[in-house]
RNA sequence: GGCCCGUUCGUCUAGGGGUUAGGACGUUAGAUUUUCAUUCUAGAAACAGGGGUUCGAUUCCCCUACGGGCUACCA
């Protein structure tokens, strides 16, 4: 069992766009299964039609390709264990539950969601279990001949699991460590819906036992229901073959409390999706980590450390950093709120790291929203690695190199006009003379000129240097004013001084 | 309400019976950058409370408080 080749799935289902958490399982999921050479396969629960949401699934795999976690088996990628689509296994599932009923470990329930409703607003603690299924319509308490009859009459039922009394459950959480439930606390829980689907409680053992799965971890939120599956592995008599557990610790709203939420991504200013995700029914686009201009590197650096690390004080880490250092047992227990400054902490010294060839086609794309489109990529690369350590998200990148590419739209006039006079005027004037019989600029010999230049007419080199960077760039930012000018090449450095020193005077 | 899980600076966390309780984000101050950002230096900032166990508990145990999750024919 201990040489039991290592297999881990990610069991999303399709409803919506994936969240913070969502990615942050497939990660772990992921590290754990490259780490030990095993394989990653995603699965599709959409056992609920009433939840499904077309083009979720589609979605879920793009995102899994722009963070470069893609699966070894999928229902698009195939494998040994297909289909990979719980809707397309349905008939699986009846033919267990139907096996644990005969075992007298499930029974079958005929009571309509609104008895139960009113049970559950009328009754106090009220459970579908060990204190009142005798008392509600089921096989257990019915005679056969009216189950027979209620069943051959083709009336609408489920199957629920039969808890048993007075056990104690435990098992080892590699998280968590000791875990365990009282059976009697423990709800009967529905294993198969009146319309043939199994619920995730029956359908994440079957197919968990099917395709071999060797490790089961998922969000903290499950924890309350291991006990069922823990009781299915042993009734269906695949107890040595039980994955072990670990269910991560919850990723909460960065203020107050609680699970985060995609809500609390619009109010509070930050996506919570890894893409953006539209809603057909609402028409509502959420943001995604990758439109506001994450790159995925950062996106997976960031989620890994959220609830895990290394025990060094080591924090950027690269994937196959992550592989190597990678250990479940390290994973937290508390749940971690969400934080968006650090995120963005993260990204940026991912994007001061990353060479500039890498950054190319990010950046390319970026300024090509903006309708610039670049052909010289060498001289791109050189304006990347000027301006880089400036860049937070990867649209900063417009901002930051924009105007090599466009004229000033506006000028910071607020920063210039109150000291502009006649005489610096004057000093541009000239100085656009002195630019025009040179050969090109070069930052290294042009700028000790400017300044020589500036001394002989008598300025202060701070009175001109704030004007000239105002006349390139519009504003008070950037590289060297010098490394801009000529980057911007002598007769656009000339045309932008003119065309400045007309703003300033207007 | 019941059950389960959790609790170290504002946040993410390291540590673990004897430590000046470490790092990071953010924040404050300063230096560098004749801009902005980067970078550098320094600072403020935490073991939820109460009982045990012990020579000694932030660390182990119990209780309380607080937080979170679950309590669907959703996952």
């Amino acid at each position: 069992m201990t040489d039991k080749k290592v297999r881990v799935r990610f069991a999303p289902s399709p409803t919506g766009g994936l969240h913070l958490g969502g990615v942050r399982t497939v990660l772990f999921n992921y590290l754990f299964a490259k780490k030990h050479k095993g394989d990653f396969v995603l699965r599709i629960e959409d056992t609920d039609q009433t939840r499904y949401v077309e083009g979720a699934e589609e979605y879920i795999l793009d995102c899994l390709k722009w963070c470069g976690l893609e699966p070894d088996e999928s229902p698009v990628a195939g494998g040994q264990y297909a289909p990979y689509r719980q809707s397309e296994r349905k008939a699986l599932y009846r033919e267990y539950a139907e096996r644990l009923v005969m075992q007298g470990h499930a029974y079958y329930a005929f009571d309509t969601a609104e008895e139960l409703d009113k049970n559950r607003k009328e009754i106090p603690n009220f459970q579908y279990g060990q204190a009142y299924r005798d008392s509600l319509r089921n096989s257990l308490s019915l005679p056969q001949h009216e189950v027979d009859a209620l069943l051959d009459a083709g009336t609408p039922h489920v199957i629920r699991i039969k808890m048993p009394a007075d056990e104690t459950i435990s098992f080892h959480d590699m998280i968590r460590g000791h875990v365990s439930f009282e059976t009697n606390q423990v709800d009967d829980k529905v294993l198969l819906k009146a319309d043939g689907m199994p619920t995730y409680h029956l359908a994440v053992v079957v197919d968990d036992y099917l395709m071999k799965i060797s490790h089961a971890f998922r969000g903290e939120e499950w924890l309350p229901s291991a006990p069922v599956h823990l009781l299915l592995w042993d009734y269906l008599g695949w107890k040595a073959d039980m994955p072990q557990w670990a269910h991560l610790p919850l990723i909460l709203k960065p203020d107050g409390h609680g699970k985060l939420s995609k809500r609390d991504g619009a109010r509070l200013g930050f996506p919570v999706y890894a893409m953006s995700w539209f809603d057909a029914k609402t028409g509502e686009l959420t943001p995604g980590f990758r439109e506001l201009g994450f790159l995925p590197e950062a996106f997976l650096n960031l989620l890994a450390t959220l609830g895990w690390n290394d025990g060094t004080d080591q924090e950027i880490f690269t994937l196959d950093e992550l592989i190597e250092k990678f250990s479940i047992e390290r994973v937290n227990k508390a749940g971690a709120k969400f934080d968006f400054e650090k995120a963005k902490w993260f990204n940026a010294e991912w994007i001061k790291r990353s060479d500039a060839t890498t950054l190319l086609p990010h950046v390319k794309t970026i300024l090509a929203e903006k309708n610039i489109n670049i052909t010289d990529d060498q001289r791109l690369i050189t304006l990347i690695d000027l301006i880089k350590d400036r860049c937070v998200l990867l649209p900063d990148f417009y901002q930051q190199l924009g105007y090599f590419f466009e004229e000033p739209k506006s000028y910071d006039l607020a920063s210039v006009k109150p000291k502009w006079n006649d005489q610096k005027g004057d000093f541009f004037k000239e100085y656009i003379e002195k630019l025009a019989n040179i050969e090109a600029i070069q930052p290294e010999l042009e700028e000790p000129a400017f300044k020589a230049f500036a001394e002989e007419k008598g300025m202060k080199i701070g009175d001109v240097m704030m004007p000239f960077r105002i006349m390139l760039v519009g504003s008070k930012f950037g590289p060297h004013v010098f490394d801009i000018a000529a980057s911007l090449g002598k007769q656009e450095t000339i045309n932008r001084i003119t065309k400045g020193l007309v703003a300033f005077s207007a």
